[in-house]
Formats: structure tokens, C-alpha cells, sequence
DNA sequence: GGGGGTGCTGAAGGCGCTGTCAAAAACGGT
DNA sequence: ACCGTTTTTGACAGCGCCTTCAGCACCCCC
């Protein structure tokens, strides 16, 4: 049933290598046969089939995104980012998340038709020397989001949650005025959470200071225990050059709202900053100062640095590091309006 | 450089027919034959490529989705439920936004390689006759998301706003004795605004009222007009069964924090519901009454239905009416919790 | 021991397309 | 009219796999 350029061939009185060169449009082809052969396909409605074609070009123009997980605005924004750069270089983009069923299993499987891939963009919450391992042993080009093994061994986009971590804790600090300073991250082992500790600690003794014994928490990122927590400690919390330091702008609305349950001003008796620059940052009253992270240019660089290992296999690995940005709006009362 | 068939063919010493017999399971083969085959295909790290096989199967056990975007809560939750559906069902899911270009010329290039999808499941913002003509023309399987042109040519998954927002509406209007309600919904022109707004006027009638001349808004379902608006006109909006009506979750939120910032307190001097029960639902203080909308359900009956068809072409077209549901929280002064 | 199975395997013909290569046509100049 | 070039075209060999279709080996039963 489906017409193949066979039919057309046969419409146009060529042979088919004819109608071959006219689409690809290689080696000129005289131009009163090629419209003879361009109004056979149009009125054939004539389309290349894709698998005989990618038989011999041995490429798909499709490429694969795999995620921890598919939920939140995190992970739809680097789909949106890398989905529109895959377009813009003429590749079509397959998402997978590796949620369902056990991590490995799932990158097998989103890799399973790897000969229909011409390369794949990962990002796994554990980034396993086996993750690795599979890839390399697929020889399937890839490039890892958000985190890195052996960077000598493949392309990566990674965010420097240091550098964002720092700015925020200066600002508190310098810009701010700010003197004690609460954490409340996420679990103990999330390495953006650690790296953000760390910033934090790093930070107050620059300042000639040190965390008091309760002022680092670690909740799970969501708005509903941040709120929680918030309920319960705020009182304490609050007072002059006092501020909270979320790891996330829905734990910091959490605890945003808890403090103005409890009657207390923000900023004013208690500052309260997140990370992440989600839409919740702008929908929280007020809104919150907060450390931009560019999630759809995660996307989009992964894409970038992946479609230039498929055009170049050989090309030396790159990591491409995106420099999070300080937000400031108003929740933690800054004395200036930086951004 | 790929192991092929015949490699794994020669190195096990059978023919290549031997081989592909034992990846398709089919035809018993002698279980001293196969364990040699097996072994060798491990050996080699064989995978049969996806090409090849694809032009002999004429499958790919690749499906697309279509969305007019994929920003936002409510298309990533889309794409989540249909991820999910398709890796349960065998199938990978190639994803593409049909906003960046005008949309049919990007329909058009999702289903350009439409010999590499087995079908594609589409939600466009206007599924104009011409958009289906073209799908009809590509004779692939669709089915079409939240619209329906002429139901008994294609699939399709819809739901059923009018059923929201009557059970909304009644909530408000029996349950709270709510005495007036005043609608903010999206543009005059689009088609969930005016189908819920049919469906307040409605039931305003069903309750012997109506809505008076500056009762009824049109805006852009964003947070930061509706909290304009609400600025201007919460006080006079406030009043003792005083109720607004918020055609999604983000206008409500931005209201709800325009009355507090008023100094009004919700639900006591005004009510606040939303629609979709995104996250921001549970993020605002008061938490909102809102209507919920299936979004990962719709994902999954789509990829659902889809498959279907693709299993079976000749299966007479089907819709599926997905029903909202009302989520009673605190923003309404609800006298009982219903759910 | 021959006829008729049954089980298993190999040879060979595509699937639709691209790329190479040589043949055919067209052109240019003598 | 003939030869050397340059265009333009067609024949054909795969790409890697699946799928008849035969063939071979064996076995059962007369």
C-alpha cells in the first residue's frame, strides 16, 4: 500500500536512482526531469521510508533524553530546552524516565533500540561506574546531565551549585546584613544539597561566623514539611538579621507561609530565600529572593554537546558549566535590588 | 564495526536464518543449536538493529506525542502519564511541542520520519480541519487529545469540563450557600473558558441567580494578572457568600494573595476556587477547593487508545470522557469537607 | 525397506533506499 | 563528421534482517 520510490520511478519514467539523487538532492539532475520527478512525488504523495533509508545512512535523527523522572517543573523545563534545541538541528527528540522500574533496567531499555538512537542525554540520580559502563559499552555517543563520573571518558553539562550557593550566602551576608543564618536543605546524601551546605558553611566563616547547633535541617524538598517545620520552629527563628536558606524555592514558600501563619513579617522578622528560581518563587507573597538555575539551557546544552559528538566522535570530551544566577526579589530584605 | 547477524551466526556455526530464529522465538529451534546461538549472541554483545528489522516488521514500537507546549504542570504531567502507558505497553515515546514554528508545519515534522513512528498522539491548541486532513492523509494512527473535530474519524480523549465545573459550581452554590460568584477565566476564545462558563451561568440559573454586569473576567490564566486584578477588586468583591471563581489553580492562588495582601481573610470574606488542581492548589494559603483534572490519565488513555489502534486498525473509533473531580480544601468556607 | 511424518536447519529472495560505476547523451571544438 | 569532455542517467550491489521454501535427518508404521 504505502508508495515507495519505486512507484514514483515509475510515474516519472526514471529509474529510481534518479529519484534517489533528487531528494537528496546530490549530483545535479537536469531540471525538466527532476520536476517530472518532483510532481510524481507530490502527486504521490510520496515519503522516503525512514527504516531503508536509516539502513544505509545508518542514522535516525533521533535522539534520547532519560531522566530520573519526569515529574516537576525541573525535568519539564530541560525537556522543554533540550526538545526545542533537538529541533533546531533537525533531530527529533525520545524521553524516558528511568523512575519506572530499576534505574539500570530502564537505561537499557530507553537504549535497547540503540541502533535507532544516534545518541542519548542522561541524567540519573546515581551515576553508577555500571551506568557508565553500559553506555561506553554501547558505544552509543551520550552526554551526562548534572553530574560526572570520569570526565575524561564523556561530554557533560553540570550546574555549579557552589558558585550559587556562595552568591546567595554573600548576599545574605553583605547585602543583607544578615547574622544567623538557617539551612534547611534536603537529604543528607543529595549532593546539590551537600554542595550547598558546604557553600554555607564556607561562607559564615568568611564572615566570622559558624552554624549554631540548630541551624541546619534537612527536610525532602517539598512545600508541605518545609511548612511543617516552619510551624514549629519560626518563633525561634525569627528577629532582626535572621534568615532561612532553603535548598528549594517550594521549601522556602513552605516555610514563607508558616511564618506568616504564626503572624511574623517576611522579611522583616524573618528572611527566607530558596533556590531554583521556579515559577513558586514569583507566586509566593512576597516573592522570593532566590538563586536562578537555568534548567532549560541544561536542556538545550546537552543537546548541543551531544549532536556535536554524533557530527564528531573524535572531538575531545567538554563539560559545559552553567553559572546559576542570584535572584533577588523580596523576601529577604535586601537593601538593594540587585537583579 | 556493528556485530551483525552473521557474525553471531558464523561464531555459533549456524546459518544466519538459525539466528534470527532464536531472537524471534519462533520455530522451536534444537536447544543444543540455541544455547550455542545465545551464548554467542552474549559473546558478541549482538543487537539486532532496529533498522533492518523495522523494514522487514514495518513497526517501530515508537509512538509520538504531540503538545502545543511543554511548559508547565499540566502538559509535563501529560507526558509523564503517556511515558509511562507506552514503556508498560513496549513502546518508546518520541515527544515534540508543536508552539516553536507554526503549529501544522511542526505537526508536519513529527510525522515527516512518519515511517518510523507506528503512530502519534496530538493535542493542538486548534485542530483545524486542514490539521486532520494532513494526519488522515499520513494514514497514521491518531488519536487526538482534549478536542475532537468529527468523533467518528478518529480517537480521542476529552474531558469533560462541563461535569467539573457544574459539580464546582453546585459545591459553591449548595454546599457553601454561596449567594454570588464572580468567574475569572482565560480568553473569550478558548474552549475550556467557555465551556466552564457555560457551566457557571448555568448552574447560577439552576440557583434562581444570575451574573451580574461585572461579575465575569477574562484573563490569561497567569498568577501575576489575576493578582492584579484581584488588587483592584477584592474589596468590592468581598462579602459574606462572596465567591470567585477561578478557571485555574494559578488565577486563584494569584487572587487568594491579592485578598490577604488586602487584609482580607479567605475563606471568611471571600471564597477562592480554582480548577485543574495543579501543585499550586496545595501551595496556597488557604489551600484551594479546586476541580481535578487528570492530566497523567489523559496521557495514559491516549498512548492507550492509540496502541489499540495500532494493534488493530479497523477498530471502530472510540472516545474516552475523562471526569474531573471536585477537591473540597479551605479556600471556599465548604461547611463539609467532601473529599 | 519404502511411504509419510516430524523436527530442525540452510539457501535465497526480498524490504526500500543509497551509492558506485559505467553507459548514454549532450556539448564543444576542430 | 569525429574525438574528448562534461552532464545526466540507469543498473546493480548491498545495508541487516525476516521469511518462505526446500532439504536433510530421523522416526513410526506397515
Amino acid at each position: 500500500m504505502p508508495v515507495s520510490i519505486a512507484d514514483v520511478a515509475k510515474l516519472a519514467r526514471v529509474s529510481i536512482s534518479t529519484v534517489s539523487r533528487v531528494i537528496n538532492r546530490r549530483n545535479v539532475v537536469n531540471s525538466a526531469t527532476r520536476a517530472r520527478v518532483e510532481t510524481a512525488i507530490k502527486k504521490l504523495g510520496y515519503q522516503p521510508n525512514a527504516f531503508a533509508r536509516g539502513l544505509m545512512l545508518r542514522k535516525s535523527e533521533i535522539v534520547g533524553l532519560v531522566l530520573p523522572d519526569l515529574h516537576g517543573e525541573f525535568y519539564s523545563e530541560i525537556i522543554r530546552g533540550a526538545s526545542t534545541r533537538a529541533r533546531e538541528l533537525g533531530y527529533n527528540l525520545v524521553v524516558s524516565s528511568s523512575r519506572d522500574g530499576d534505574e539500570s533496567h530502564s537505561l537499557l531499555y530507553a537504549i535497547r533500540q540503540r541502533s535507532l538512537l544516534d545518541g542519548v542525554a542522561v541524567m540519573v540520580s546515581e551515576l553508577t561506574d555500571r551506568v557508565q559502563e553500559v553506555l561506553v559499552d554501547f558505544r552509543l555517543p551520550f552526554v551526562v546531565l548534572d553530574r560526572e563520573i570520569d570526565s575524561t571518558r564523556h561530554d557533560s553539562v553540570v550546574i555549579d551549585q557552589r558558585h550559587g550557593a556562595l552568591a546567595m550566602m554573600r548576599h545574605l551576608l553583605h547585602d543583607c546584613g544578615a547574622r544567623r543564618v538557617i539551612f534547611v536543605g534536603g537529604l543528607e546524601t543529595n549532593v546539590d544539597t551537600i554542595a550547598r551546605l558546604a557553600a554555607y558553611r564556607d561562607v559564615l566563616a568568611e564572615f566570622g561566623l559558624h552554624a549554631g547547633p540548630n541551624d541546619v535541617y534537612h527536610l525532602d524538598y517539598q512545600y508541605e514539611t518545609a511548612y511543617a517545620l516552619g510551624l514549629r520552629h519560626v518563633r525561634e527563628w525569627a528577629g532582626a538579621g535572621h534568615c532561612v536558606f532553603a535548598a528549594n524555592d517550594e521549601m522556602a514558600s513552605g516555610i514563607v507561609d508558616a511564618a506568616t501563619a504564626a503572624g511574623l513579617a517576611v522579611p522583616r522578622d524573618l528572611g527566607v530565600v530558596g533556590f531554583d528560581d521556579t515559577r513558586v518563587a514569583r507566586m509566593t507573597r512576597p516573592p522570593l529572593t532566590t538563586v536562578r538555575v537555568p534548567m532549560a539551557l541544561m536542556g538545550v546544552n546537552a543537546i548541543e554537546l551531544l549532536c556535536q559528538r554524533i557530527a564528531d566522535p573524535q572531538r575531545a570530551t567538554t563539560r559545559i558549566t552553567l553559572r546559576p544566577e542570584l535572584v533577588v526579589r523580596e523576601s529577604c530584605g535586601s537593601r538593594a535590588r540587585i537583579s
